[in-house]
DNA sequence: GGTACAATCTTGACAATGTAAAGATACTAG
DNA sequence: CTAGTATCTTTACATTGTCAAGATTGTACC
């Protein structure tokens, strides 16, 4: 691999230098440009990789989103019952946002979980995360011998990540001063 | 008031724009710019009432929410209980936003609520709507006799909030789609 | 090996945008 | 009426996303 031209990987290689620059100077400073210099490289050398910016931040959306995944499965890691998973799971929901506010903005700001989705196609189009819930969840009902119909498991389902994604969106306001410490929850606000 | 030169109440007309481009057309689509123009009024013209775009995109959000407010407000109108105001609040809350997903996007996108707070002094740095819902639970607890611990309360305080915030957020994702109908939420879901 | 083709990268250009500086115009206090 | 202030315009510049044309490199095929 030439070094002098080709770059070798320069995909991948633009996608970390996205995260570093959103990691030190926050989302509003990631522009192509910015990115394509971090990896000196001239500025329309990214749309050989990425149709335009959109398709770039989506890539990286991913990225930040298979992380995010990797915390919550150690989270449930060993765990001896559903429901110790369910609110080990919780924890570490709050606590990866509550430690990297960025992150979420990045993720949820535009309210848009779909399209990263649909470049990973081992999600098959269902939010990660969830998944990850909803499996925890029925491993809930089947361990106490619990009987619901499927609206009332949505509803739970619903009730229970609205909670936790709540939770990490209002520890991740700047304006919020509370005395609540958000990298410990309290058993209390998990069901 | 002469039409030539001066505009009259351009710092309104310019917010009103604003709000009017986001209803249209999308955040994405705000610029000074723009604003300026939809008010017969050159590009630099807005300089003269805010500082910069930060400014006026903070005076929107401040008018937003005074509309949010409203709606919290005629909802809880002539509820005998303070639980029943509690209830029709959650659902206010995550109506308002189902119905204009740009506006939650556009409130907590960026995850600030505290520079638009700062403006209308009247709101005394804590979040309207929080400061409704505590007052709320406040009268809950003194209608039904109960006792609680200032800390208890704030974790009560913010699992409510979280659930209705957390919904109005998860409501908002357009990759989201569930057969869950946001617009009537089901009572099951507000404690 | 050499040649056509595709992938990758550079250069140059353009329009949109935020913002600053300098000046023009209108309003207001004295 | 005059000086000063608030408001608005014009001009200018840097940053940005994007496109088009071309240069460079790797690859498939003979």
């Amino acid at each position: 691999m030439a070094d002098s031209y080709h770059h070798g990987n320069l995909r991948q290689a633009l996608i970390d230098a996205g995260i570093k620059i959103i990691n030190e100077n926050g989302e509003e400073n990631l522009s192509l440009r910015k990115v394509a210099a971090a990896c000196d490289v001239s500025h329309a050398a990214p749309y050989a990789h990425f149709k335009d910016k959109e398709e770039l931040i989506e890539a990286i959306k991913a990225n930040v989103t298979d992380r995010f995944m990797d915390k919550l499965l150690k989270a449930i890691e060993g765990k001896p019952t559903a429901d110790a998973a369910i609110i080990a799971m919780g924890r570490a929901y709050v606590t990866f946002f509550s430690k990297n506010p960025d992150y979420f903005v990045f993720l949820f700001g535009k309210q848009n979980i779909t399209a990263h989705l649909k470049m990973n196609k081992e999600y098959k189009g269902d939010y990660p995360p969830f998944l990850l819930l909803r499996r925890m969840y029925l491993l809930h009902l089947e361990e106490n011998g619990l009987e619901k119909t499927v609206e009332e498991q949505e509803i739970e389902l619903i009730k229970i990540w609205s909670i936790v994604h709540g939770m990490a969106s209002i520890a991740c306001m700047k304006g919020v001063k509370s005395s609540f410490n958000w990298n410990d929850i309290d058993e209390r606000l998990l069901t």
